[in-house]
DNA sequence: ATCTTTTGTTCAATCAGTGGACGGAAAACT
DNA sequence: AGTTTTCCGTCCACTGATTGAACAAAAGAT
């Protein structure tokens, strides 16, 4: 019998069972037939679930599923690149509905952004149908974000991101909830399956993101760098290279879309996607080749140290068979026998990131304490 | 304003604040007199609470404290080593009160370490005035151990250890609570001085451990095996020496004391206390030197990876000055200068264990529902 | 002796939830 | 078509926890 003390906990029952009948309700949480009408009107109310289609035949009167209303219910969701943005409208699941994307550079400070940002979801959220209801906006970026407030720290790279400008600005816009994560870490939210999984999620592209989740949870650290494993100095094959940070021997300095352009950049290669399209060459696959062994070896102490179920490989050279074999061949040579993980190319590709937010988004708008709130105010 | 609703959050609350009056209490939890007045009595009549001191004069009736009654409550912990047990009383905060050591091998299996062992502790907790009172018991055991059941899992190189044996045995004996966890990470959470401290604690010692606290927990992984970094292979300098496991180049390979012993085993070194004797010696030195380089190179990336304040180097090797300068420089060289963390030596030293075991079974029998359990049955 | 503050007690009022009982609704069964 | 079965909403008396407020006692300050 689970324990249901609230509407929020009756909610959150509704959305993990994806609905039961009241019957089943009343046995599974022993409230009384009163208490249970009492409280799923109040949430009817609030727009948090409604009478769904009619059960099997059981015999008498046929049984009516009460689902989590998520009818109409979007997430708007804001990836912001070094290059890019993409907005998407989502719907509570991550499904990506609407989607636009726009050239600008991180660099040139939050007005530039955001500004043509939020213009854009604009457009987007008025493409929506009348019965679509915005639950909440989640942000990506790539910089070091403050859990508790949701603040952009100030990270070395960013001048003109001041602390907390993003949740001021999206939250003046539309007065919805907003939640800000590093994309890194939204990647891996996005592509972890279930809150018991452990996962490790890299992003392999001009440079080399991580974020690790555990329990559903996205690890932090003290610096709120936790997963950062681009800038470790690495026993990589000598000379060791200068990294873009200052530094020798970083990670991202052997194995970075970056640090393979700067490499292969007298043969003419000056894209990333260069490299994807000549990823079959023998020099570029040899290239590539070290750069996945790099990388597999510094990531065998990750997995070592954090013990997950699977890596999961993104970003345009993460994705590449290439890249995954090396790295898959480099861990499971490294790591002893109970903790090997399976490693994979993810399948989400870009669509980690709306996902993840839209889920980070959706957790925070229907915690089980929120929902109380909004009931009871 | 704290939200109190129930008996075990106002011990929380008593407990977290070390005491406060009751206007504070009332004050503070916004709770009406009588349901104050109500909940203590109850927490009185249960041996949780008790009125303490009176407080400083403020004009009046002096306020007196209400305080969580820790008197003469104890822990028993078990630390189960390879060679030899420890078993201590403790109070609640972890502190030894009465101890003893006993030489057994954990090879033997189960009866001939735990029988002995359990007798000891018999004999320790009769050594008690007659108002003590043994809140439960804490083992820690060099095996990997499954956090909802608290069994033993059958790890590899412990025969007879069936799962679930441990808790069996010890709850049969006393019918006290019985939290079993593994002595890495018992150790790291006594080493932690908060709970919003990531912590890497590693024990240099016959072999390698870790334990990682995050947030006040520790971390397990998929497999139960998250920290265990004694066997991924490192880039460590050629040839590759063989392990203890069967596979080659094996951080504890490199510098676990059963490695430094074989290789300085020619010049008489026959045990760990002799190498820390003749750590002066160059031999010596350039050999713990190398270790402390290639442990160091391996924290690096489990540094970059969990992001610590700090890293505690215990076990009689670990804890040399020699070792612990020799990691904290190869981590500070390696890893970005955000992720620096403290490294330093164990100031608790073996106390780590039973230390850390205290504060487990403290946090289980008087956790919040826990004590809602209690008062309610 | 008087004032101030803390603490304990009492009591009516409130409120959420319980446990039935009852009846209507809707479908299956005969 | 009528009967049976199951589901669902409503009503109601009752319980138990909590509140709010008033009052009194306790204990030290002034």
């Amino acid at each position: 019998m689970t324990v249901v003390a609230s509407h929020g906990a009756l909610v959150a029952l509704v959305r993990e069972r994806g609905g039961l009948s009241r019957a089943q309700l009343l046995e599974e949480t022993g409230m009384s037939r009163g208490t249970l009408v009492t409280r799923l009107d109040a949430l009817t109310r609030n727009g948090l679930v409604y009478e769904g289609e009619s059960l099997g035949a059981t015999g008498g009167r046929r049984a009516r599923r009460i689902r989590f209303d998520d009818r109409g219910r979007v997430v708007l969701t804001v990836d912001i690149g070094q290059t890019h943005v993409r907005v998407s409208v989502t719907d509570l699941a991550g499904t990506e509905l609407r989607f636009a994307e726009l050239r600008c550079r991180l660099t040139d400070g939050p007005d530039a952004v955001l500004g043509p940002a939020l213009d854009a979801a604009d457009a987007l959220l008025a493409g929506g149908g009348p019965g679509e209801r915005p639950a909440g906006v989640g942000i990506g970026i790539p910089a070091a974000v403050d859990p508790a407030t949701g603040m952009v720290l100030p990270v070395t790279p960013l001048p003109g991101w001041a602390p907390g400008v993003v949740v001021a600005t999206v939250g003046r816009r539309w007065g919805l909830p907003v939640v800000v994560e590093n994309d890194a870490r939204a990647a891996a939210v996005g592509e972890s399956r279930s809150d018991d999984e452990t996962l490790v999620a890299v992003k392999v592209a001009t440079g080399i993101g991580c974020g690790i989740v555990v329990g559903g949870d996205v690890m932090r650290g003290a610096a709120g760098i936790a997963g950062d494993i681009g800038h470790v100095r690495v026993g990589g094959p000598a000379p060791e290279p200068v990294c873009r940070c200052g530094r020798h021997g970083c990670l991202a300095a052997y194995s970075s879309g970056r640090a393979l352009l700067g490499r292969l950049g007298g043969d003419g290669y000056r894209t990333l996607d260069d490299l994807v399209a000549g990823s079959g060459r023998p020099r570029v696959g040899a290239e590539l080749a070290a750069a996945a062994d790099v990388l597999g070896a510094a990531l065998a102490t990750t997995v070592t140290t954090v013990n997950p179920h699977r890596v999961v490989l993104g970003g345009v050279l993460g994705e590449l068979p290439a890249v995954v074999d090396g790295v898959r061949t480099r861990i499971l040579d490294a790591v002893s026998e109970r903790a090997r993980p399976v490693v994979e190319a993810s399948t989400l590709g870009p669509r980690a990131i709306p996902l993840g937010l839209a889920r980070l988004v959706a957790r925070t708008v229907f915690a089980p304490e929120a929902v109380d709130r909004l009931v009871a105010g």
